[in-house]
DNA sequence: GAGTTTGAAACT
DNA sequence: CAGTTTCAAACTC
């Protein structure tokens, strides 16, 4: 699979550029300098990582390197371990130190060299010097370390380079307001920042992921370190219990490698966090006092939000009613974030789980206990007393588990298995097998149901691209732009309820839908392309104005890249759909020429327009409507997450095959917007050529 | 909390 | 692919 999803983007950027610009010294120019950098930054550094690690050269030969995600993690783990270090040693002096080091990696990073070199090194060393370097508490220091942490902030904003700076900066703040105050509720706030990073890094993935782990402080730091504690036992030890959650065995959470086989294979986790920010407050608010609750809040919300978005409705539409919280759509995270993010929270969430239960005195060890045998409600606390009550208070999706009876949580019936989790204590399931410890049988059944629906695990409801860059203009979008996968096929419920997918998952009814009397609030279906745009023709029209400026913008910018390609980024931070592009090679893999990918992100975006054209023949022909959505939808699923691969071979493929130039509607646009293609063509050949395999 | 309704998932 | 059954969440009382 991997090959070949390199051979699209090394042809185009290959062999199109050679064919015109070979002899050109122009073209010598920017070949050396590579593409890549043009775009560089984030979004190269990124997806150089991504890709990277199956094909770099194993320099540093160390059982963890085997594989990206393992390093990503371990940089995570690093960056966590780094705080915990630092967290442990009072020493702000020390803090200097062991800045220095981190913005010199981060650095590294962004320029992409030595990519697994500075993962591993910094995975070892870091510790390393935070051990050995502390030694002067004195809070005089951290002038230094702001001193550092400006410098490297100077740098020009780049995607990667200044965030990572300005995640520094602000770790190394949260780690000395955590010192003082322990039980901050910043994993809620993780949450929305890992979100709003997600939203302007690449949704391809890891990198970002990665950005978001960095970000983590404190108690963000405990958030990871379960993580961490699988994956990295080695540097776990070195780690002080430092009064937080200790790092033990994942409970309810699968494997890391499962996940990844899981992913893998195509499934993804939809674990971000699209939380209902209330909640979440409300959670930390009313429960948390000593760390552990601190954890709890996190995990409150991360566990809430686990199953919650997991439950096929991203509640994207949710999280976009809240301002705080970017719209990213769940598919625009690459396998790897979500795989990493969904990891973590369930971990965490289990270590909460067990750490909930021993503050809570009189509970018993819940690990591994059937839930059945388990009563949860009666070991759990008044915390999750509330929070099932907020829950049933309809407060959001969050913190749903599940109460399968016959299906053993082994179908997508089970929320928790169609989340990609394993059951928790708090669930009410019985002779449940969605646990840790059947996990061959999990996963054969995970197997089985994707090779029925290589979507089985996707999520149900789809932002498209253009709503990412919408949701910087206007966050308050309504979810229009946002469908349900599939669509539902209520009878009776009228799509006002719950039980239909599409109203549950806060968007509107598409011409997917099958369903009948549809009053979605979201997004009526009838004639739905009608309903929307009548109530929306007018600021949709301005939207897509700005966006066609936006685009227009950006294409000329990109060009401006491709003559100067030293230039780059700093002054202009990438918008989020120029990630898309760039990273779009990895994402989609061979799937999609990037140009398809990113005309066929922006469908939508342009499809108020075109729509506008196909609305009649929508309204006539509701099928052919749907096909044209699908074509439209589809790709994004694909292009976004590792089910493209499954797709491939899906038998569905007539539903998941991508828009083919003139084939369809985003294929038209292709080739209207003549001025993308150079622009995607360009910029993907980049990252092959950085990467080593080439 | 029990029972009903609902629609997705699974099955045929 | 369509129809039916099974299932668990959502909902109601």
């Amino acid at each position: 699979m991997d090959k070949p999803q390199k051979n699209p983007t090394s042809q185009i950027g290959t062999s199109t550029p050679k064919s015109k610009f070979e002899d050109s010294p122009v073209f010598n120019y920017i070949s050396n300098l590579s593409p890549i950098e043009s775009v560089k930054s984030i979004s190269t550094a990124q997806t150089f990582s991504s890709l990277s690690f199956t094909s770099p050269p194993p320099v540093f030969t160390s059982p963890h390197v085997n594989s990206h995600r393992e390093s990503r993690f371990f940089r995570c783990h690093n960056s966590v371990d780094r705080a915990k270090h630092l967290d442990s040693l009072d020493g702000s002096a020390i803090k200097e130190e062991v800045v220095i080091p981190v913005i010199e990696d981060l650095n590294k990073e962004a320029s992409l060299e030595d990519e697994e070199e500075t993962s591993v090194e910094t995975s070892y060393e870091l510790p390393q010097i935070l051990k050995f370097g502390s030694q002067t508490p004195e809070d005089s220091d951290s002038p230094c370390t702001e001193d550092v942490v400006i410098e490297a902030s100077s740098d020009p904003p780049r995607g990667d380079g200044g965030s990572s700076s300005e995640d520094v900066k602000m770790g190394l703040q949260k780690m000395l307001d955590v010192r003082e105050e322990k039980d901050t509720p910043d994993c809620g706030r993780l949450i929305s920042d890992a979100t709003e990073l997600l939203v302007f890094r690449s949704p391809n993935d890891s990198e970002a992921f990665r950005c978001l782990v960095d970000k983590i402080s404190s108690s963000e730091r405990r958030f990871c370190a379960g993580v961490k504690s699988t994956k990295r036992p080695k540097i776990t030890e070195d780690i002080p219990a430092n009064g937080s959650c200790k790092e033990n065995e994942p409970l309810a959470v699968l494997p890391n490698e499962s996940v990844f086989n899981l992913h893998r294979g195509g499934m993804r986790r939809r674990c971000l966090d699209f939380e209902m920010p209330g909640k979440r407050k409300k959670d930390i608010a009313d429960d948390q006092q000593s760390v552990c609750d601190n954890n709890v809040a996190g995990e409150s919300s991360s566990r809430c939000v686990v199953p919650g978005i997991g439950l096929h409705l991203n509640a994207v539409a949710m999280s976009a009613k809240d301002s705080n919280i970017n719209l990213i759509h769940d598919y625009s995270i690459s396998g790897e974030i979500q795989k990493s993010f969904s990891g973590s929270i369930t971990l965490i969430h289990s270590q909460d789980t067990v750490q909930e239960t021993s503050d809570q005195a009189e509970n018993e060890p819940v690990e591994e206990i059937p839930k059945a045998l388990a009563f949860p409600e009666l070991n759990l606390g008044s915390l999750k007393k509330k929070m099932r009550k907020s829950e049933q208070a309809g407060e959001g999706e969050s913190c749903k588990r599940c109460n399968c009876k016959k299906s053993k949580c082994l179908k997508l019936y089970c929320e928790c298995f169609a989340a990609g989790v394993y059951c928790i204590e708090p669930c009410s399931c019985i002779d449940c097998f969605n646990k840790p410890i059947h996990e061959e049988t999990v996963l054969a059944t995970r197997k089985q149901i994707e090779s029925r629906n290589p979507l089985a695990f996707a999520p149900k409801v789809i932002r498209s691209a253009d709503s990412i860059m919408e949701a910087g203009d206007d966050a308050s979008k309504t979810p229009a732009s946002a469908r349900h996968k599939r669509g539902c096929n209520c009878k009776k419920s009228n799509c006002l309820k719950k039980y239909c997918e599409c109203y549950q998952g806060g968007v509107g009814c598409s011409m997917n839908c099958r369903c009948e009397g549809c009053k979605n609030v979201f997004g009526r279906k009838e004639g739905s392309l009608l309903v929307i745009m009548e109530s929306k023709l007018e600021e949709d029209q301005e939207t897509y104005e700005k966006r066609i400026a936006k685009i227009q913008h950006n294409i000329e910018v990109s060009k401006e890249v491709e003559q100067n390609p030293s230039s780059d980024q700093p002054s202009t931070p990438l918008p989020p759909y120029r990630h898309l592009v760039v990273h779009q090679p990895f994402l989609s893999k061979n799937r999609l020429p990037p140009t398809q990918f990113f005309l066929g992100t922006g469908s939508s975006s342009f499809r108020k327009p075109d729509s506008g054209l196909t609305q009649s023949q929508n309204e006539k022909k509701p099928l052919e409507t749907v096909a044209e959505d699908k074509t439209e939808i589809m790709p994004e699923i694909l292009l976004n997450s590792p089910i493209a691969n499954i797709k491939a071979i899906s038998p569905n493929s007539k539903r998941v095959s991508p828009p083919q130039p003139g084939s369809s509607e985003s294929g038209s646009i292709l080739r209207r917007r003549g001025n993308g293609r150079k622009l995607i063509l360009r910029s993907i050949p980049a990252f092959p050529s950085l990467n080593p395999n080439q």
